[in-house]
DNA sequence: GACTAATTTTATGTCTTCATAAATATTTAT
DNA sequence: ATAAATATTTATGAAGACATAAAATTAGTC
């Protein structure tokens, strides 16, 4: 079993390499982490010889089928626990995510399952992250930017990138929460601002920084 | 905020003193934490820095307000969450308490309290023990042994004393779960056997052995 | 290609929690 | 009361996870 420690590391290295970091190097774990290239370099060592990752100079570390199934499993358990406390407990959105980040590490062999089974089997955590199946199958991720949209398509919001009071107040003033639906109408080349419909009547503009700050799902 | 070790030693010290032992030891300490007395002694001293107890040689240790307070929170977190694992996760009766073990120590101020409605503030835990309230009171144990039940009165299953398979197979080929009501019939002094009504009609004799091992309320 | 900048690695060291071994106290029993 | 047993404490050290500083390596840029 990993302590700790190894497993926030095996879930960093998963997520650095999900984001598409086609190398993934000392330096970037130890941002990604907060802590010093010096340590990493350390941990890389012992997660090497546990068999969990390997480690080459070119190509940057690679975690083994033993060592990604071990991430999977944690990145599972934090997105059922997100959606436990949002839907049974009633956390809000950006509450959810520090409380799942300690009971990501809670080492059960059925908890995860039972929790699974108890929440409906749920695809996608509050985040619009696709939950890990059992037997590690991961969705892809479907959620894009606002910003990304094409004009005429429709989406549903799943997550937001900023989690500002600032931006969370304008959204919630503009009545937009997670699954609320949005038509993309027009682009502005001038500024890269968009013309929306937030539900079915409401037309607004939003900006550029606005777009790329809401995460969606394409419909 | 605490460590997990340090949250692990004043909940150690708050059970040995609800277990009513006068005078908590290092050597007691470190019994019920499975390690050793000279790393209590250490622990010991810092958590005396942080104002967390107080310890005289003569007295042995005692738990200051402010430490008996995290170990109350402590031991809340770790009965709600055995009741959650039990009532919406269908873990058996042994099973919850490693899982809790871990769950206890997850921090989040509104956790306990959210946890607690949403499980409909329950009293006891599946083990009979009371439940903790958000302001630290703490109802007293009402489990006794069955071997203790007086001739005629009534009582509930609350939990076992032995964990044993044999144990375990045995209640169930009686159809004794938890909360299983059970009346006293018959004391027999030759052997301290006695003689229960199982429920409303299964009337059946039990050892002595048998009825030292099961923890009831009684009505 | 050479030089500067950035990255990686090594050498050390800190802090926390635990352990072992030995020294010191304290109990207990005769 | 004193020897033997038991507890407590001190001194020392190990392992894990982190850090800093400096050395070695690699990457970029002119």
């Amino acid at each position: 079993m990993q302590t700790l420690s190894e497993e926030n590391y095996l879930k960093a290295i998963y997520n650095l390499d999900k984001q598409g970091l086609k190398k993934i190097t000392p330096t970037a774990i130890a941002e990604a982490l907060s802590n010093n290239p010096a340590s990493v370099v350390d941990m890389i060592k012992k997660l090497n010889e546990k068999k969990l990752l390997q480690y080459e100079k070119t190509k940057g570390v690679k975690l083994t089928d033993k060592g990604k199934n071990v991430a999977i499993m944690v990145v599972r358990k934090h997105r059922l626990w997100e959606v436990f406390l949002l839907e049974k407990l009633g956390y809000g959105w950006e509450e959810v995510h520090d409380i799942a980040e300690q009971l990501e590490h809670v080492h059960n062999d059925e908890l995860a399952d039972r929790l699974d089974k108890f929440l409906g089997q749920p695809k996608y955590d509050p985040h619009g992250d696709p939950i890990p199946k059992a037997n590690g199958e991961t969705a892809t991720t479907y959620k894009t930017l606002l910003a990304e949209i094409e004009e005429g398509k429709e989406c549903r919001v799943v997550a937001v990138k900023d989690t500002s009071a600032a931006f969370l107040q304008y959204l919630k003033k503009l009545e937009i929460g997670i699954s609320t639906r949005i038509s993309l109408l027009e682009k502005i080349p001038f500024d890269n601002s968009i013309v929306i419909m937030i539900g079915k009547d409401k037309k607004t503009t939003v900006s550029k920084i606005f777009a790329e700050n809401l995460l969606v799902q394409e419909l």
